[in-house]
RNA sequence: GGGCGAUUAGCUCAGUUGGUUAGAGCAUCCCUCUGAUAAGGGGAAGGUCUCUGGUUCGAGUCCAGAAUCGCCCA
């Protein structure tokens, strides 16, 4: 397609074009140009030698990345908001802003310790014991560096331009981490080897020595954390705790409140039980009778129950309490012998026949004892017998009934049985009413011992056997299938248990007013960003930042035998305060297991510390990167220049109580400062369906996938037009629209520009600023250069603002002017002879033109889409293609130029721009009223009519040429007597006289309308007032505040808008008629060149047979015909087989035709 | 259960302090332009602006209630 100049060439050639194809097979050409664009940049070394130029520069631009989980490919998702990413910093660059580029990956957590898991076959935490922690750890670190890898790979291909690390070298960590992490190894940096083990190396990525992107896993990135939390815990923050919390028993740990996103939240069919609890004690007396025998029937029954109901039953042998809601009214019934309490509005209930005995209030419920379901357990009896201990000389405690705000009739009984280690809700009931607890499960979620048959069993699975068990204890009432929202892992889908466990948290009582202060100093785009922020940090808990696994950041507590701890805040300070474990610790990175084995001695009761074994919550690893990758602790200068950022973005469902939170949380701790100006949110990334993209749903598109068949500038483009607030649908069709309305018409008028530029040997002036705006230029030049200043305005304002959509969008409808009104209208320009000195000057300034609208619009579009602007501007400026760049390390890149600057428009440029959209009404009207009459343009016509305003009339005939070229017309005229097309239609300005009127104002209305619209409509151009005849007054209406539409007169073939009214005079002359032909003749010819695979100057002798007007026609515009076609000679064949060449037939308006052209002899032009 | 938001053409969405005949893109159909274009232009069809009530001279827009959906939080 493309092929390198020689040596040998001609001053000329050597300035020619490289010759470009406008390929019907777009979508690949595409992506093969991008590999060769990417290929093109790593061989001209375009990023590095960016780097080298703005290093130092006056001005920085600080981006933060928020890290890409390290665990899996990229997905189209990621790409969304990568794409901003690297928009706004290439953006930056080309302002002359020096950046760090840095990206980054989040490494620790139990996302990566899952598919770990899975990958070894694992099913529980004994596996991973059993197999060794170190092993787990460096196989975790190994899947980071792979998917780090495989992340980067893509991200190049995405043309995301950053401080990559070599994806050889992350893979080369990634194998040896796991067969040999103590081997010594090396790397070269800037010529210089940097030596360690492998996992020293590992930690290190990311630091000032290695580059490249961050890692959380950082040692780095560890300690700072360690450092924030030291200050937490000198403010008296850490503290740990018992709660009931969601529990992951496949995990084996807790799941913290900022996990548990509604993603987590799925239906779930469990079996609800209603479990009947015999009463003891009940005083009844506040009780509403039916009847005095339903009174004595209550006190008669053989047995008494509350009907209690749950949807996870494996809850009820933990049962302390039941609640009741104090203000309800609750049902006594009898069925048989039995009575039960229940909520009054809950009778269906009730199975078979009942019969309610009376009402009783909530209230009055409480203090009532019962049976516990289980009390025949052991669990009860321990249970008990520590609560005896806690409170000794007081009686045994009883099962009872507790009042609780909470309980409603909407679902179950309204009895809500109470196991306060087995709920949160009841573990804070079960301590307000300072109650027992039984905590049923182990960490895997199976029953401890102590429960009988239950013991051993999964909670999840025994449904069945506590309805078994209940009924053996004649306690089991009714058990139904019910569907609920039910807490699943965010990770394996799990559903959840509530596990009594002890955490480590952080006191949420201070830094949330703290916090709250600092968000509110961001900028947040969506604005309502702040307000979801600042709702997260009303209402959130204290901050859970344990977790009992093994891949993560080492909780820096080491708790003494008598309860105490403390925080260790940094390496420094470990190794200061270590008695043990330190030589067995020194020289890896501080990860489990190594620094588990480092104890501490108490500084004043001489107690031995040990470190807990659990590891931090994931979001500090990421919320820290503010500071540990601007060197805070080492470099504080370095510190102060990139602090804050300018800028951060991340996809925000989630992100207000993960990234966006731990980052503003960590940044208060330690500064009281919001660590970014700019946070830019955007929504989810659906299917083209609106469906969430699942692998398993089958509607995935991969991200490889994605670029190979549409292109990677394609999807960016498709994500920087996207309205953040709206979810972006992500579909093949929505890529199509994108390449078919934005790409193809650009490449095109490129191409165009290209191949007649290439025809003309036309050579771009080396002063091309000196001539910006010449005033000689036709008014369609300055009238698309007016545009581009436009443009290029309206984009700097809207990046300047991080909009991307508003900037796009104005790029958008510039291509389109550019395509559809520019180009279309100056094609002829550029085929004007080199002859007629006049022409030839025009031309010249057209392509001036053209050759400045391109190369503005590619640094306009740079940051946007980088491939394509490459290989324009390549072409365009050093008339190189980007498979074949000359002088490598000295080349020029558009992304190396600056980001274009446009002067404010000029009085006669704004003029400009409002003219050219007058003709352009006119124009779509011209056609709509040709439509209409049925006359196609080919078929010339001799008189447009118009009816316009003044300055309309001014407009229009100042691009007289150009409209009635376009609408194929001999002549525009103004129409005298406008009332030959138009009518007049009356209005009222509602606006102004709406108000004045009030309930009049339907009056004056009528009124108005009843006058005769001529004559309003003259004395509103007169200025004159106009009277009207209400009911009862005669008011006096000012011209301003009455409107006079044009309208086109009914059963005439005309169009208006906006007060321009267009008809066609429709009457044909044989002339007329003979050049519509010859029009025809003319698009066959042509047609015929194409479809024979002519240039576009090659001459040809044609030959022809026609119907007999068909030929008059042809004899008639025989000069034009010839011109049209570079027809040397047109000749009229006798019979069919005189016609020579390729050949073509057709039948049009009566007439037949057929064709033949073959190449003349010679090329001359 | 609480909070926020949404509901406008077959689909995706605009619709500015209430004001003339409610728009765009995509998709469909017809016509058309084309010597850069898979683009463009004209037209057709497609709307009880979710429903009910209210305020107002006038409501897609404001108020109240209902329904459905989404998001956030319990």
């Amino acid at each position: 397609m493309i092929t390198e100049m020689s040596q040998g060439n001609s001053h000329r050639e050597r300035f020619m074009f490289q010759p470009v194809s406008s390929q019907p097979n777009f979508a690949a050409q595409l992506a093969e140009q991008e590999r060769d664009v990417l290929a093109f940049w790593a061989r001209t070394r375009a990023f590095e030698r960016l780097r080298e130029k703005l290093a130092g520069a006056a001005q920085q631009y600080s981006f933060l990345d928020g890290p890409i989980t390290a665990n899996n490919p990229m997905g189209v998702h990621h790409a969304w908001g990568r794409t901003y990413k690297d928009l706004w910093q290439r953006y930056h660059a080309m302002n002359g802003r020096d950046q760090r580029w840095q990206n980054g990956f989040d490494c620790q957590g139990l996302w990566v310790e899952v598919n770990v898991e899975k990958d070894l076959g694992y099913t529980s935490k004994r596996d991973i014991e059993a197999h060794g922690v170190q092993r787990f750890i460096n196989l975790c670190k190994q899947r980071v560096l792979n998917s780090a890898a495989l992340q980067t790979e893509q991200s190049i291909r995405l043309g995301y331009w950053m401080d990559w690390n070599d994806p050889t070298e992350l893979r080369m960590m990634a194998e040896r981490i796991v067969d040999n992490p103590e081997q010594m190894i090396a790397v070269e940096r800037n010529g210089t080897l940097i030596r360690g083990s492998v996992e020293q190396l590992v930690g290190q990525l990311g630091s000032p020595e290695l580059g490249g992107s961050y890692f959380t896993f950082s040692d780095e990135n560890n300690y700072q954390i360690w450092g924030m939390l030291k200050k937490c815990y000198e403010r008296g923050w850490i503290y740990k705790g018992s709660d009931v919390i969601p529990w992951c028993p496949r995990c084996a740990t807790g799941i913290s409140q900022h996990e548990m996103d509604t993603e987590g939240y799925k239906d779930r069919a469990d079996t609800s039980v209603v479990a009947q609890m015999k009463l003891r004690r009940v005083e009844a007396s506040r009780a509403i009778w039916r009847s005095e025998s339903a009174r004595a029937a209550f006190e008669t029954a053989d047995n008494k129950y509350l009907l209690a109901w749950t949807t996870t039953p494996w809850t009820l042998p933990a049962n302390i309490l039941a609640a009741v809601g104090p203000k309800l009214k609750y049902a006594i019934a009898r069925q048989a012998h039995e009575v039960y309490v229940l909520g009054a509005q809950t009778l269906k209930t009730l199975k078979g026949d009942y019969e309610v005995l009376g009402e009783i209030e909530g209230s009055a419920l409480v203090g009532w004892t019962y049976e516990g379901l289980f009390d025949d357990l052991p669990a009860w009896a321990d249970a008990s017998q520590q609560w005896r201990d806690r409170h000794p000389g007081q009686p045994a405690f009883e099962h009872q009934v507790i009042p609780w705000d909470e309980v409603s009739e909407a679902e179950g009984t309204g009895i809500v049985h109470i196991a306060p280690g087995a709920g949160p809700e009841d573990f804070q009931l079960g301590k307000q009413f300072d109650a027992p607890s039984i905590a049923p499960l182990a960490e895997d979620g199976f029953y401890l011992d102590g429960f009988g048959p239950l013991s051993g069993k999964f909670a999840h699975d025994v449904a069945e056997l506590i309805i078994q068990l209940l009924r053996d204890r004649g306690r089991f009432y009714r058990a139904d299938q019910y569907v609920h929202r039910y807490p699943h892992c965010w990770r394996d889908g799990t559903p959840l248990v509530y596990r009594l466990v002890d955490e480590w948290y952080i006191s949420m009582n201070e830094l949330r007013h703290e916090m709250i202060e600092v968000a509110k100093q961001i900028r947040w785009i969506p604005d309502f960003g702040l307000e979801r922020e600042l709702d997260w940090l009303r209402n959130m808990h204290d901050w859970m930042i344990s977790k009992k696994r093994y891949w993560g950041l080492a909780l820096p507590i080491w708790e003494y035998p008598d309860g105490s701890f403390e925080v260790i805040g940094s390496k420094e300070e470990l190794k200061a305060r270590a008695v043990e474990g330190w030589e067995e610790f020194e020289g890896h990175t501080p990860h489990r297991p190594h620094i588990d084995k480092i104890k501490i001695r108490h500084p004043k009761t001489g107690l031995i510390g040990t470190r807990i074994p659990d590891v931090g919550n994931p979001w500090l690893d990421a919320g820290i990167v503010a500071y540990s990758t601007l060197r805070y602790r080492n470099d504080p200068d370095y510190w102060r220049k990139w602090f804050p950022a300018d800028f951060i973005t991340e996809s925000f469902p989630g992100q207000f109580r993960n990234w966006f939170y731990s980052l503003i949380a960590m940044s208060t701790v330690l500064e009281n400062k919001p660590p970014t100006r700019t946070v830019l949110g955007f929504a989810t990334l659906l299917d083209a369906k609106g469906k969430p993209m699942h692998k398993s749903s089958g509607n995935m598109i991969e991200f490889n996938e994605a670029a190979d068949r549409a292109g990677a500038d394609v999807m960016r483009w498709l994500y920087a037009r996207q309205a953040y607030d709206d979810n972006l649908l992500f579909g093949w069709e929505a890529l199509d629209e994108v390449r078919r309305t934005l790409f193809i018409p650009l490449w095109n008028v490129y191409a165009f520009f290209v191949n007649y530029a290439n025809i003309d040997k036309w050579e771009p002036s080396t002063q091309p600023e000196a001539q910006s705006r010449p005033p000689a230029y036709s008014s369609l030049d300055r009238w698309i250069l007016a545009r581009l200043s436009q443009v290029t305005s309206q984009a700097r304002a809207a990046l300047d603002d991080y909009n991307a959509r508003a900037a796009a969008l104005a790029i958008e409808k510039f291509v389109d002017d550019l395509s559809n009104w520019y180009v279309r209208r100056s094609r002829r320009r550029f085929w004007r002879s080199e002859s007629d000195a006049a022409g030839r000057a025009d031309k010249q300034a057209a392509y001036a033109t053209l050759y400045r609208v391109l190369t503005t619009l590619c640094r306009l579009m740079a940051p946007f889409t980088p491939f394509l602007t490459e290989a324009m501007w390549q072409n365009l400026v050093n008339r190189q293609t980007v498979q074949h760049p000359a002088d490598a390390a000295e080349v020029q890149s558009v992304h190396h130029q600056p980001y274009p600057v446009a002067d404010p428009l000029s009085d006669d440029e704004v003029k400009l721009l409002r003219d050219t959209a007058i003709a352009r009404t006119m124009v779509n009207l011209g056609h709509s009223t040709r439509a209409q009459s049925g006359f196609k343009v080919r078929q010339p016509l001799a008189r447009a009519l118009v009816v316009a305003d003044t300055y309309s009339q001014a407009a229009i005939r100042a691009q007289e040429d150009v409209i009635a070229e376009e609408l194929n017309v001999k002549r525009i005229e103004f129409v005298e007597r406008e009332g030959e097309l138009v009518s007049y239609k009356i209005l009222p300005d509602n606006k102004k006289l709406g108000p004045q009127f009030g309930a009049l104002f339907p009056q004056v209305r009528k009124a108005l309308s009843a006058l005769d619209p001529n004559q309003v409509a003259a004395a509103v151009k007169a200025g004159e007032a106009v009277e009207v005849q209400l009911d009862d007054r005669t008011v006096s209406l000012p011209a301003g505040d009455i409107i006079v539409q044009a309208m086109p007169r009914e059963g005439l073939v005309v169009a208006g808008e906006n007060g321009i009214v267009v008809a066609m005079d429709t009457a044909l002359t044989e002339s007329l008629v003979y050049e519509g032909l010859a029009r025809e003749v003319v698009r066959r010819i042509n047609d015929l060149r194409k479809s024979a695979g002519l240039n576009l100057t090659d001459r040809i002798i044609t030959t022809y047979t026609a119907t007999p007007r068909l030929a008059a026609a042809i004899d008639a515009f025989a000069a034009y015909i010839r011109d049209e076609t570079l027809s040397v000679t047109l000749q009229h064949a006798q019979t069919p087989s005189d016609i020579t060449g390729q050949t073509a037939s057709d039948t049009f308006d009566g007439e037949s035709l057929t064709i033949g052209a073959v190449r003349a002899p010679t090329n001359a032009r």
